[in-house]
DNA sequence: CCAAGAAACTGGTATAGCAAGGTAGCTTCT
DNA sequence: AGAAGCTACCTTGCTATACCAGTTTCTTGG
């Protein structure tokens, strides 16, 4: 039991919540994703990303387009569906909630 | 993929802080750890509190010592270490990092 | 003694992140 | 044209953890 694994474990579950909201907020490709997950320093690698997105997708919370690129290989780029923002509402009072209770535990003394 | 089930995995990992931090306010046992996280709304089974615990055991986190009760079988009460307190501080800067990661992601638009 | 309840524990299942490797298309340089 | 390198997408094997549904152990009360 270390510490970086257990920050790993409280990382888990985040990640689809804010790649929802990213998505949320207009087409976005996996680099587009990656970078601004790592620019708010929540850590993501490829092999995490890549399979996360084909959940979203199978359970039709996202859509995606194929674009082609100027430079490099043709890109995915997703938007976000009906039911995945009814979704993304639902895990925004998820996440209040959670933090709130987080907070009612860790700050008792 | 389903809101509970999403629901779950968000809180998964808290669940390792937030027994810390009961654990680190003075000598409790299960069934009172249950109680305040449930009042937290932060709901948890006994099928998962107990292996928890053990983890935390090994990693010499937390210490505990069986005390006789008034009515029923004895119960082992924990406390916090100093290895546990330290591996606490750390869990705490990660926990605010991760908030204001999540906050900066999904107030975005 | 036996039933009931409390406390601690266990085995099986499912999910998710990570590390590492693989495939294919495009660009650049010789 | 050919080779090298980059970009983007995808897959597999591993590990860790929570949940569910029991099981065991101990104590008390009738």
């Amino acid at each position: 039991m270390t510490a970086s694994n257990t920050q790993i474990q409280m990382r888990k579950g985040l990640l689809e919540f804010c790649i929802l909201h990213i998505i949320a907020r207009g087409e976005v490709y996996a680099s587009d994703m990656i970078d601004e997950l790592t620019e708010a320093k929540m850590i993501v690698v490829e092999g995490t990303l890549y399979p996360l997105l084909n959940r979203l997708k199978t359970a039709s919370l996202v859509s995606y387009k194929w674009v082609e690129s100027d430079s490099g290989p043709p890109r995915k780029y997703y938007s976000i569906t009906e039911d995945g923002t009814e979704f993304l509402q639902i895990l925004d009072k998820t996440w209040d909630s959670l933090v709130q209770s987080t907070q009612l535990i860790t700050s008792k003394r």
